[in-house]
DNA sequence: ATCTATGATTCAAA
DNA sequence: TTTGAATCATAGAT
């Protein structure tokens, strides 16, 4: 290969040598043997030709010396002219492709979404907090979000400096590679017909190149934040059983206030100041035992008696007997629930404004309510029981 | 390994 | 916005 070019180079080189005799040939139309003119022109192509076979490199190595003797070269100017009119002639769809393109909507998007994940635009700030307190606002704060917030950041911080760091890595490339292309353009718009324009869009297309480059960046940065949000995501969405006493209290709250088991703003407040979790995990416990409460009351019961127990064993011994023995309570003391009661059930579901029912905002109430649940009938018409309980309701 | 309990999330409706 | 309902996903029990 180094070979061949080496002899090309010296056969151009030969031929490029000024032949006394063959220029004054040219030089006097008519004069001279068209064959021999031919053949000139036909050298003088050929060299041009190994010049483009040539790497740059090593077109730009060899190029002062071979630039000095083509420029020279007494053909030069006519040549140059005809190659500059064939170009004219093929400029036109030069122009056609060099339209304004509209800024890529896929990219704009991922801009946008950096932007808003905080790994481009303004440093800190903005970006990445406002994001996160908006995930962490959606589902209250908990208490070990701060931990894994700050995990978050840090590797989101992470991503930001490798995207910026090869961000600017491909920009400096990209002036490189421009520089060097304008300038080996400049060097040879001596010997070959560029026109400025075409350098401009030498340049046009290589910053597009770049900047496709540049996209792929943005994809995987993308990418990998999304996947580093939905692992942030998941890591909150890890369960954690809130304590035994927490729980207790909740249950406590709620079948003390079975009949109207949602607690105010500032019920949940306290009650997530007592359990130690959030207000939003309150509302989440009161969502979630409501339904599933409904869902299962037969269970729920057994639960809704113990915590009425307690209630009950927390209410004063007067106030006990009071509500013990109200005669719209049938059924004895913690004797309890009954089963099946279908979509009969009393509690939250049924209308319990009547006047069977006060407040119940204190255990006393909750103790009536949970009585006058008693007495009922099982579905195969046997008084009910503790510990007795027919299959679950199925009250889809 | 499978099952159940339970906290969290999503989505529609009011 | 709150709630009910369905669903997800995991902790803990079996």
């Amino acid at each position: 290969m180094d070979d061949q070019q080496r002899l090309m180079h010296s056969q151009a080189m030969a031929s490029v040598v000024p032949q006394p005799g063959a220029y004054d040939a040219m030089q006097q139309p008519g004069v001279g043997d068209p064959d021999q003119r031919k053949q000139e022109i036909g050298d003088v192509l050929q060299q041009i030709m190994t010049i483009t076979d040539q790497s740059l490199d090593e077109a730009q190595a060899r190029s002062v010396d071979r630039k000095h003797t083509l420029n020279c070269h007494r053909m030069k100017p006519a040549l140059f002219s005809v190659l500059c009119e064939i170009k004219e002639k093929t400029v036109l769809s030069i122009r056609n492709t060099q339209e304004e393109e509209p800024p890529d909507p896929q990219l704009m998007r991922l801009d946008n979404m950096l932007i808003a994940e905080g790994v481009a635009g303004p440093e800190k700030g903005g970006g990445s907090s406002a994001a996160a307190s908006a995930t962490a606002a959606a589902s209250g704060g908990q208490p070990e979000s701060a931990i894994e917030h700050s995990d978050y950041r840090a590797k989101l911080a992470q991503i930001r400096q490798i995207y910026h760091t090869e961000l600017e890595k491909y920009e400096q490339a990209c002036n490189e590679f421009t520089t060097h292309v304008v300038n080996l353009l400049r060097e040879q718009s001596r010997t070959r017909p560029i026109a400025p324009k075409e350098i401009e869009r030498m340049v046009a297309i290589i910053r597009k190149k770049f900047s496709a480059i540049e996209m792929q960046l943005k994809q995987s940065t993308c990418e990998a934040v999304m996947i580093l949000r939905s692992r942030f995501l998941d890591a909150r969405r890890k369960r954690r059983n809130f304590t035994k006493n927490g729980t207790e209290l909740l249950n406590e709250y709620f079948y003390s206030h079975l009949s109207n088991p949602y607690p105010s703003e500032e019920a949940k407040e306290e009650l997530a100041r007592k359990c130690g979790i959030s207000v939003s995990q309150v509302s989440n416990w009161f969502g979630n035992k409501r339904i599933r409460y409904k869902k299962n009351i037969g269970k729920a019961q057994e639960e809704a008696n113990l915590y009425a127990a307690k209630a009950a064993s927390a209410a004063s011994a007067q106030q006990l007997v009071q509500a013990v023995s109200d005669p719209s309570s049938p059924g004895s003391g913690y004797g309890l629930p009954s089963q099946g009661m279908g979509g009969q059930q009393g509690g939250m579901y049924m209308s319990l404004n009547g006047d069977n029912y006060q407040g119940g905002d204190n255990s006393v109430s909750a103790l009536r309510h949970v009585i006058a649940q008693t007495g009922g009938y099982n579905s195969d018409g046997t008084p009910s029981s503790v510990g007795m309980y027919d299959p679950p309701m199925q009250n889809q």
